[in-house]
DNA sequence: TCCTCCCGCCAAGCA
DNA sequence: TGCTTGGCGGGAGGA
């Protein structure tokens, strides 16, 4: 049995081929589509004005044509069948592999543009697109749906799409990120994967039934289309089968990139993540080879869009195809993406009727541009998880605002700035989108780092580990403090996102890019990632009913553990990347009015320690030096982060603990830190970089906690000296001395590769008289004990904290860069 | 052999 | 009623 030849006549190759005497070697005639010229009749004119305004009556008219026409082609194949030998036929047809839905769905894309004018809309009239690319329709609607889930389509009428491109996947991502994190996704996943290597010890007992039953109680039965508002979305039907739309589907499957960590879903879980949330009693083999057909489809789609890329993962069981999120890194929303994303669904949470459920698709669907939201449990939950955010800003001035990675990276990441400042031509955000790999390197030397996850019951409220501001990113150059002692300039910003927006995740971690020489250990580390996926994230599942609604419950930390290695190696990439990044610099410029920068935080230098983990390191510390030999940094944050020795420098810092970042400013110390002009900025790229002001710095300093009231600061603080307070804690010298003790936000800027870091320094408090110390040293006093500190992040767990990641700074020895 | 996914049937629902 | 849309699964092609 052979698949039955495609009977679709409308392919113009076939018709080109047509022999309709079934003569071989015979010379063509005419195509039809050359028909002999009418008499110019005005009724032939008419006919054509009519077809050349309107395309529908055009295509139809075209199609009526080829209708006539496709019992001839029929014939006409089956002579050419008749005439050829099987092999020839077969080899004058078009291989399945020209046939893919990726090389489809390219030449489908090439038609548009990435990011068309908004002014100048596209439209897709699909008998067009079907007949231009000689496809069967039922193809086009397989792409349309997965764009559409992605809106960079919406539908307008019958036959009719509107093309938007990738202007609204910034903003898609975000939202599906969002609303993958509330679907509880990286739990399915963990829970998915924890199943299957329970089946391996004990593979006779039923576990698919507990799984079904784990998933139906988790609330997760629900299908939703997430839509963005302005993206209107008229679904040609809506009845029952949307449920399972592709569209669903496609973005379900985006979803589980965005939660995952690292962004590598394979097919065989996210195929039993969507049946699980569909039917639970369909968890049979049929419905399984289906939702992969599906997903294959999808990611086929996906693929051409660059935004996955197709791997392998090697487990105990063998190698299982898997795709890898290759798109832009899709950092929690911020507050304004928030307020964008609506969620609608379209099965109610249990306890609702199913009137309710019915009624859906109204609220789905409404006939104009929509700003509505359905009475969805998990939108109701963002709804109020924003309004919480808002309620902390904006009653609370003094409240701490929370500096997240995802804040400073969404920024980054996506041309969100598109929407604020539309002042930005279109020709630097196509510049941006073209750029997007290299946005991407870039972002990696500011991309928060994984580090071991804390149990939520070990986060107090305040303290959660927040997403911390990427000291860096390389489109927003940080304020240089030079340094006259050590010849080294220190910067310190804080983006100026922050100011307004809260976010409400929190990957418990932060960033140390540093310049990575060493490509291929790190590279075999990834590798090593790569192969063991399932082990990588390994049983860290939440608990299931931690709460959602309030902003602390909110922070996940996993969703943001990309592993130290794959970031180290994106780190490595971004290093070979950097001339294209400095080359950017221009463009930043152009974005700066966008970007202000606020002082956050104080310089520190990263230690110097040996290439390896964090027992190697802390082995170090505890001698209370780093090697300075040594090629690479090491953090067990980071991983392994080589780094020339002939960059570093050694200046004298006491001793702290350096611990995930939680820079916590409040929003009035933000909007009064003075903002630097751009030539400022711009102009600091070295120690000649003018300070900010004495009296700003001062000011935020008091804010945050790190000076007492009264106490004044030189502008250049970094090593200059603080009167301390009486109050305040003592700096220990031990090395090995892990108590309670403050968190502070550091931002370190190394002005010779461009990358900055963030440290949260835990002073150990010492019960043992204090040696004597640097200047510096009691600039890093926290004043007021450890029961006063309001604004920045507590951190009553140092001790865990420590041992999960914590980088201990060795006394008086730390390197820094050096210009 | 198994992964990949083309292909088209056919049903739902729209105009 | 014809057409559009799209779920679905058989089975072919390719690795």
């Amino acid at each position: 049995l052979k698949t039955p030849l495609k009977q679709a006549a409308t392919s113009q190759l076939v018709l080109t081929e047509r022999q309709p005497d079934c003569q071989p070697l015979t010379t063509p005639p005419k195509p039809k589509e050359t028909p002999p010229a009418d008499p110019w009749t005005p009724t032939s004119n008419l006919k054509m004005l009519i077809s050349a305004a309107s395309p529908e009556i055009r295509s139809r008219e075209q199609r009526r044509q080829l209708s006539d026409n496709s019992s001839e082609v029929l014939q006409t194949k089956h002579c050419l069948q008749e005439h050829l030998l099987g092999d020839e036929y077969e080899k004058s047809q078009p291989s399945r592999k020209e046939k893919s839905l990726g090389l489809l769905c390219h030449k489908f894309l090439a038609r548009y543009p990435d990011y068309p004018s908004p002014s100048q809309k596209s439209y897709i009239c699909l008998d067009e697109v079907t007949e231009e690319l000689h496809v069967e329709r039922r193809r086009i609607y397989d792409i349309v749906n997965v764009l559409e889930s992605l809106h960079m389509v919406s539908r307008l009428a019958r036959n009719r799409y509107v093309w938007h491109g990738r202007h609204n996947l910034p903003q898609t991502l975000q939202a599906l990120k969002k609303v993958g994190e509330e679907n509880k996704y990286i739990q399915q996943i963990q829970m998915i994967k924890r199943r299957e290597y329970e089946h391996e010890f004990d593979p006779d007992s039923e576990r698919n039934e507990e799984m079904a039953s784990s998933f139906g109680s988790s609330e997760q039965s629900e299908m939703s289309f997430v839509e963005l508002p302005g993206v209107e979305f008229r679904a040609a039907s809506v009845n029952g089968r949307k449920y399972k739309s592709l569209r669903v589907m496609s973005q379900k499957f985006v979803m589980l990139f965005l939660v995952s960590t690292p962004q590598i879903v394979s097919l065989e879980v996210a195929a039993k993540i969507l049946i699980g949330e569909d039917q639970l009693e369909d968890l049979d083999k049929s419905k399984f080879k289906t939702k992969i057909r599906r997903l294959y489809d999808i990611a086929n789609v996906l693929s051409s869009l660059k935004l996955i890329k197709k791997v392998h993962v090697t487990e105990e069981r063998g190698r299982k195809p898997a795709f890898k999120w290759t798109g832009p890194e899709v950092l929690p929303n911020t507050q304004d993406a928030k307020l964008e994303a609506t969620s609608t669904t379209c099965s109610p949470p249990i306890s609702e009727s199913i009137t309710s459920k019915d009624q859906c698709p109204k609220a789905l669907f409404p006939s104009k541009g929509k700003q509505n939201f359905t009475q969805h449990s998990s939108l109701i939950k963002l709804v109020k998880s924003i309004e919480n955010d808002r309620r902390k800003i904006q009653s609370a001035p003094n409240s701490p605002v929370k500096i997240s990675a995802s804040t400073y990276q969404s920024l980054s990441v996506f041309p969100n700035t598109v929407g604020q400042f539309p002042a930005i031509t279109q020709h630097q955000l196509e510049g941006q989108s073209k750029t997007a790999e290299e946005i991407q390197m870039k972002c990696a030397l500011s991309s928060p780092e994984a580090v071991p996850k804390p149990e939520p019951s070990q986060q107090p409220a305040l303290s959660q580990p927040l997403g911390v501001c990427p000291a860096s990113h390389s489109s927003v150059p940080p304020v240089i403090l030079p340094h006259p002692q050590s010849g080294v300039s220190y910067a310190i910003y804080l983006h100026p996102s922050q100011a307004h927006t809260v976010t409400t995740y929190s990957p418990g971690f932060m960033l140390q890019p540093l310049p990575c020489a060493n490509v291929t250990g790190i590279k075999s580390n990834n590798s090593k990632v790569l192969n063991k996926i399932t082990t990588e994230e390994g049983d860290t599942q939440r608990g299931l009913d931690e709460p959602t609604k309030s902003l602390a419950a909110e922070e996940r930390p996993e969703t943001k553990s990309e592993t130290s290695s794959q970031r180290c190696l994106k780190r490595s990439q971004a290093l070979q990347e950097n001339n294209l990044i400095k080359r950017r610099k221009s463009d930043e410029e152009s974005l700066d009015t966008s970007l202000t920068f606020f002082p956050s935080g104080y310089l520190i230098p990263l230690t110097h320690c040996t290439h390896g983990n964090k027992a190697e390191c802390s082995t170090k510390e505890k001698a209370g030096v780093c090697a300075l030999q040594h090629t690479a940094y090491s953090s067990p944050i980071t991983g392994v982060i080589p780094m020339p020795a002939s960059e570093l420098k050694t200046v004298n810092i006491p001793a702290f603990h350096i611990t995930p970042l939680n820079i916590m400013l409040s929003p009035n110390s933000i909007a009064a830190a003075p903002v630097l002009s751009n030539s400022c900025l711009n102009s600091s790229s070295t120690s000649s970089a003018p300070n900010p002001s004495s009296s700003a710095l001062n000011f935020m300093l008091q804010h945050i906690g790190l000076i007492p009231a009264g106490v004044q600061v030189p502008a250049n603080p970094v090593l200059q000296h603080v009167p301390v307070s009486s109050q305040s804690e003592n700096i220990s010298s031990g090395s090995t001395n892990v108590q309670e003790g403050k968190v502070i936000g550091f931002t370190f800027y190394s002005p010779i590769n461009e990358s900055n870091f963030l440290f949260s320094l835990q002073p150990s408090a010492p019960k043992e008289p204090q040696e004597p110390q640097a200047v510096t040293e009691n600039f890093f006093r926290t004043p007021g004990g450890p029961n006063t500190e309001p604004s920045l992040s507590a951190n009553p767990d140092g001790t865990q904290r420590t041992s999960q990641g914590t980088l201990y700074i060795p006394q008086r020895k730390l390197e820094v860069s050096e210009d």
